[in-house]
DNA sequence: ATACTTTTGGACAAAATTTGTCCGGAATGG
DNA sequence: CCATTCCGGACAAATTTTGTCCAAAAGTAT
């Protein structure tokens, strides 16, 4: 059986699709109508995609958006947590934050 | 017994800080070097505090400064969260993806 | 080795976001 | 009323991010 990445990150996904379709950067990019530099670094999280770049690229390769827009935040999550060293804790916090934060904002 | 908020927001809880020590912005802010504008706004989560203010802050009234810092990223999750009206489910996604990131980085 | 294509990566201007300050006005409390 | 605190909009300055260009590296085939 073959060993399964479970968690990769926005970028190597991204690869992945490309690569599974075998194709070049330059097809693709032609596709999702972005400069082919730019989405060799969005495969390599050099730059971050935006929406639209999400939603294009969901569109050709037929995955469903909302997965890769969440993908593409817990990415963001983190590397944000690793760029501050901070304890995985913070995750806990912040989930409980949600749920605070969504009452203020309701009542 | 007295109903106790666990989780309030960074400006929240530097807030009572304040409130607590019976100080006025304009003191505070003196103290920890800002203006107070800049204070009032960090309170009410309108800016974010720069890591300098966070160690001033902590300083200024003994807390702990990791816990400050860890307390300020968790709100800045929980906002995108909200911002972004993902689902909890990607914390749990980029918990995993930070064990990920860090094999990477090392091996 | 040459020629051709793909991929990488640096540099940089343009665009977008964030920051801190100023100031007028609202609210609070003598 | 007067004095002080707090709020909040506006704005320039500072910072960050973006996308593009281009050259060099890596890969492929002839």
């Amino acid at each position: 059986m073959a060993i399964v990445k479970k968690h990769t990150t926005f970028g190597e996904h991204l690869r992945q699709l490309r690569e599974t379709a075998g194709m070049t950067l330059r097809e693709v990019a032609a596709n999702i109508e972005i400069d082919p530099s730019l989405l060799a670094k969005i495969e390599r999280n050099q730059r971050q995609p935006t929406k639209q770049i999400i939603k294009n690229v969901s569109e050709f390769f037929k995955v469903n958006e909302k997965q890769l827009l969440d993908e593409f935040l817990s990415d963001q999550i983190a590397y944000k947590i690793l760029d501050e060293e901070a304890d995985l804790n913070v995750l806990k916090v912040a989930e409980e934050k949600v749920s605070y934060l969504k009452t203020l904002r309701n009542g």
